[in-house]
DNA sequence: ATAGATGCAAATATTTTGCCGCCAG
DNA sequence: CTGGCGGCAAAATATTTGCATCTAT
């Protein structure tokens, strides 16, 4: 796949380069919100995901660090971290039902790209993008905090299948 | 931390001008999809919807029509619009709890612009949406088919408000 | 010391499914 | 006539809350 040097185009897995690992739990510290065990856990998990997780996900890697760790705690701490812009949740046009996914919130806000026949999620960025916030944020007189693209089609492989 | 009265009255007031009356119906008619009693209702719903609905909001209302349909119906019908592409599923970023929303697939594409504070939603179109979507087809060599954007913030007035 | 976090269980909320009788085409 | 559809009840999924206890700061 080319990307151009104007727009990167990351493929399949997320490959979080974004972000200097321990990132959330700097901020976390930096606007004192306690730090328990249980949510370094979280955090860590966030930070060290290749991919997409769902609640139920972030919950089954967190056990496997600390044992102990509960679901609710799990969407305690999401919540928290969602509230604070830490992360995003996506949910990917429920291409995979009707949970939601989170992922660590990098420094620009990239595009979700998913391909309605076997789901594979790609991640964009466009100057594009850029512009068209701009526009909106602008036109609608609105201060943007979150913004949420979410594309879906067929990739060429799934056409090719059909 | 649940919506308040207030909250549910402005889930932003949507003009639905860019479709005639009927066109849903037809749309079915043309597919040769059986059109039953309830499907009738639940189409006819969703076109004189002057805002977003859920899907127990599109029961209610239905049910003011015919009070014999159910929500097992609802659910079913608007999964077969849906997959049809006559219909839109949104969240509106969950600002107001877990729940989708649905609307009529218009003839374009609009970005859905919702205050965080007052829950108020908006709908934009732009020549450079347009632009952002044929570029990332371009580049991700997919052929889209559902494209969704959602845009949360302060608008002016929750601004001077706070 | 204490505000705030966690765990547990139960409550909510939302959407889906199995089965059978019924109706649109 | 008949295959798809709707109703009912129950299941499956997903998320939230009350309350007692514990812990990070």
């Amino acid at each position: 796949m080319s990307a151009t040097p104007e727009h990167r185009v990351s493929t399949g897995e997320r490959i979080n380069d974004q972000e200097p690992a321990g990132h959330l739990q700097r901020e976390l510290r930096a606007r004192h919100i306690r730090l328990t065990r249980q949510r370094r856990v979280v955090v860590q998990v966030m930070e060290s995901a290749a991919r997409h997780l769902d609640a139920n996900e972030i919950l089954e890697l967190a056990q496997q660090i600390d044992p102990e760790i509960t679901q609710v705690t799990v969407y305690r701490t999401l919540e928290l971290l969602k509230r604070h812009a830490l992360i995003d949740e996506l949910d990917l046009l429920h291409l995979r039902g009707h949970r939601h996914f989170y992922e660590s919130h990098g420094p620009r806000d990239h595009i979700h790209v998913a391909c309605v026949g076997c789901g594979k999620v790609r991640e964009v960025e466009s100057p594009l993008y850029e512009e068209l916030k701009q526009q909106i944020s602008r036109d609608c007189g609105i201060e943007i905090s979150v913004a949420r693209t979410e594309i879906g089609g067929l990739c060429e492989a799934c056409r090719a299948k059909a």
